[in-house]
DNA sequence: GTCTATACTGCGATAGAC
DNA sequence: GTCTATCGCAGTATAGAC
């Protein structure tokens, strides 16, 4: 019972290994400009190990998508938890995606950046995952109890959460002259004030 | 002169006819999933012709790009000669770029979602593209006049042309349920009420 | 489970006839 | 200028020892 618990732990620990060196990879050069040896030379795991773990190339992109989006979920659900109101979740979880482009680039870099259907058969575009779903959800409660005028759903998320997204894409860009965290305050007040009843 | 004109009309159509196909492959499939036999076939034009009008693969994507830049580039500077105003020209030129979308589909797709930067070595992110600066210095000339109140410039342009791109992407993506033009009035009116003065 | 060595495929690019 | 045939190689994935 040990040794399997010490065994399991082991395997997810070079599967979070390769994980991480691709993320890193695929983030600054692209899926396909990243080859298999050059994640081996990366990791330190080999070609065998690697393909004991993952069955090819691409599950590895499936299980960095995977993790990143259960990632963005959580980061969600807990903002969800400790805010009662629309207007208070809509502004924390901006301001976590501007923590987290700041703390952990690559990982917006893969999730936003990374144009995943053209290398993952049968994902959905990222704004019809979950956590894109979720974020529209809240908009959606929000124009319910009344903090948000009634409009099109689509448009109000947009007028929420499409500023802060494109800032993001700036910033990864590297054409922001301030840090992200600077754009917070002007963004929010005019997103805002374009949406509330 | 005849003769060399006919020939540099034909050489012309050789290489649109190879970059409609690249257009329609690039924008379906993405640029590494598409190989020289595929532009091949779907083109008509052989190998050996295709090499002798381009130099490679690249530049076959380089000189696509240079296309829709200036195709876009055309299309703001004939707004900009027909309206004065900055509430007009970027009115114009969302009501231009949703009319783009919708009868050449792929040329935004290939424009804005694919990411030019994992295959062309030395290319600005899109948004540093001219066309986009343009549509920016539309909004900062339209801060100086008095139209737009004062704010960062890339705050303005955001609030103005942020929504429009996030829609044309949603459609891109086929996961809006109405044609795009639907969208366009409630859009605009948040958007401008967002910055006018 | 992890490693090295290698088999196989498909693509980008070229050669050379016409 | 256009074609067919083909070269060379990069890269995925596997085989098989340890």
């Amino acid at each position: 019972m040990a040794e399997s618990s010490v065994m399991s732990v082991r395997r997810l620990q070079v599967r979070e290994t390769v994980l991480d060196s691709a993320l890193y990879l695929f983030a600054q050069k692209g899926y396909f400009n990243t080859s298999i040896p050059d994640i081996v030379h990366h990791s330190g795991v080999s070609t065998g190990s690697i393909y004991h773990h993952f069955s090819d190339k691409l599950d590895i992109a499936c299980a960095l998508y995977d993790r990143h989006v259960a990632q963005m979920e959580t980061l969600i659900s807990d903002i969800e938890q400790r805010y009662e109101q629309a207007e208070a979740r809509c502004r924390e979880i901006i301001l976590a995606l501007f923590s987290l482009t700041e703390k952990e680039p690559m990982v917006m870099a893969y999730m936003l950046h990374g144009r995943h259907q053209d290398f993952m058969p049968d994902v959905t575009p990222i704004c019809s995952s979950r956590p894109f779903q979720r974020m529209r959800e809240v908009v959606v409660s929000g124009m319910r109890n009344g903090e948000i005028r009634q409009m099109d759903a689509m448009l109000s998320s947009v007028c929420v959460f499409g500023g802060a997204l494109k800032f993001i894409q700036f910033h990864l860009d590297g054409i922001l002259e301030k840090p992200l965290s600077e754009y917070f305050d002007g963004l929010w007040s005019t997103a805002w004030a374009s949406v509330r009843a």
